[in-house]
DNA sequence: CGCGTTTGTCGAAGCGCTTCGACGGTGGTG
DNA sequence: CACCACCGTCGAAGCGCTTCGACAAACGCG
């Protein structure tokens, strides 16, 4: 039924160890006879069997990837970011297998002790996640996006957020904002000490503090009215605010929605600069200044790391990788308003 | 360094094979003896190896999971899906290899003759889909989500669209109203031939045929502007239109921004149905009476399906399962307004 | 009480692949 | 022209598991 490398063998007219190294490449093989074994290879449409390639060489060439499959996450910004694993690691010749978070370390320690992948790749790692001290003692290498307290040992790779909450106050500061806000996550996303939004927030803070500017951070829900009500009254308290820095995709255009019912122009009253993807921030409008968080480059990014350690002779490769933000300008950010005419 | 069933036996003072036996339940183990051998892999922390286990029995324990990481899918639907593909998959103790649909028909191949998987899920499926020829010739049972044109000897799930599209008329003409339209899928949709929208749309005119109602049927883009111009149009056009049905996820909302800016009141002046998940008719003001698009059943539909297939004993299995439509009634629609009130 | 069953266990033969050591055949070197 | 070093290829030994046939022991029956 299924053809087998001693089909291939026997029609090439070599030995199975041949067929073996015209795939793998690791001894010399003459130019004719793998011209001879390719042909074979290609008129029995052979494919090497998954199992007995990873039993015999102990490397299934596939990779897990932990996807948090809980709400609360952004669904778009996860999907791009599984693509693009996928698609790397095809680039590698590596498959994909999907677990989800909920499975918790049980389902980690299944996939590694059973020998159905070789490396790891966990998003949505919290500071104090449970199962980075398990990742440690695991016989495999991993990649963690995101950030826990102790990183020490592991690969972590993310957007360098501090930078991120750091370029969205200067981009205000440069145009002459000396009051400003930070809308981010909802509370219990601090609560549960997930890192990039602790550090955004310190990353705002400090910029806003070296530079001198009257800066409020501020926990943001999700929901049009909930937003309605805080912009409503972080404008009643503050009336000399004129940036806004919103680092929360599902708010971001409640955000817009509520500044005009409040009867505030963006950009003419109060500048507005988000941290989302470029896709979002392209279909407001007015389209938003912002810092994108790239799902794309973290991903790739990942799935090279985890590679490199999966080298026959593995590469060091950086404990940290921190992905530096780039904010692109659009409509939402101008000069600010002179001093005394933003509460008009 | 990892542990083997040999370890195992030899902790236990039993055969390999025994402790095989008492893994697969295959053959009848004594009590004593079973204790004694489960007891050894607690203390000893045996995993089997995947490798070595599909190689021996054929069997990988894997299926793959294809989606089309291709834009234009609605993304949080399709995380929502592969979630509980992956939950179902876990229950019937298999994991989920993740496959883009970009890598096409030889994607397909490869991780079906490398028997890297037992059976596959396909996602969005089209009429014409390329890959259905293919699946029919993989040794491999398959379960499509969505309907290819020709479906014999396929196993299909979806939403039974035609039915969505009739339940939302239905409702309509339940409430007195006699013109309706119905705005579904962007333009290329329909070119592309995808089964759930013309279906959807064959529901529609069938049932608004049958029970004698004014219908038109348009195509619809996705960005607000587009909206706006369209929903003006068809407003103007046919000034005793007093229903509209949504078949757009992405549209849904500028649909209603579109309706209070042309000085239209959902649901005084227009009722508006959609077909959408209830998370996002949730959220709109007003919440939408919507039927939903049952993302969690359709995948644990599907995988149950497979795990039927792939029994030792194969259950026969239905090739057309059309999940029915739920249809709840929220705040955005109402009596039809007294004839000749809708245009004032 | 002897026979045929059933029950519980064992040993061994693969599953399809990788990899190691071995070994003729060339070619270069002093 | 010997000698050694490579180059290209082969055969065989596993990798860790499942499964089949074999077989002793325990059981039921007339």
């Amino acid at each position: 039924m299924t053809v087998t490398i001693a089909d291939v063998a026997r029609h090439a007219g070599v030995a199975v160890s041949t067929v073996s190294y015209v795939l793998s490449g690791k001894r010399a093989i003459s130019a004719t006879t793998r011209q001879r074994v390719l042909a074979s290879i290609r008129t029995l449409g052979y494919h090497p069997n998954a199992g007995a390639r990873a039993l015999a060489s102990k490397r299934a060439n596939v990779i897990a990837l932990v996807l948090p499959l809980r709400a609360g996450m952004h669904l778009p910004v996860l999907m791009q970011f599984a693509t693009t694993v996928v698609t790397t690691a095809r680039q590698h010749d590596h498959d994909v297998l999907l677990v989800t978070a909920d499975e918790g370390e049980a389902g980690l320690r299944r996939v590694a002790a059973s020998a159905m992948v070789d490396g790891l790749i966990l998003m949505d790692v919290e500071l104090h996640d449970r199962r980075v001290p398990l990742l440690r003692e695991l016989p495999r290498p991993s990649v963690l996006i995101g950030f826990p307290a102790d990183a020490a040992g592991l690969t972590c790779v993310d957007l360098d957020f501090a930078a991120a909450g750091a370029q969205c106050v200067e981009h205000l500061a440069s145009l002459g904002h000396r009051e400003i806000a930070l809308l981010g996550a909802p509370q219990v996303v601090y609560d549960r000490n997930t890192g990039y939004a602790v550090r955004t927030r310190t990353g705002f803070k400090q910029a806003a503090d070296r530079l001198g500017l009257a800066a409020v951070a501020l926990p943001c829900e999700e929901s049009a009215d909930a937003v309605h009500a805080e912009v409503a009254e972080l404008l009643a308290q503050r009336p000399g605010l004129t940036g806004l820095v919103v680092h929360n995709e599902a708010a971001v255009s409640h955000v817009l929605t509520a500044l005009s019912t409040l009867g505030r122009q963006v950009p003419r009253d109060v500048s507005v600069v988000a941290i989302c993807p470029d896709e979002l921030a392209e279909r407001t409008s007015p389209a938003l200044s912002s810092v994108l968080v790239p799902a794309e480059e973290v991903g790739h990014h990942a799935v090279t790391l985890l590679m490199n350690k999966l080298a026959e002779t593995p590469v060091e490769v950086p404990d940290a990788t921190l992905l530096p933000p780039r904010l692109t300008v659009r409509a939402s950010t101008a000069e600010a308003p002179a001093s005394g005419a933003a509460a008009s």
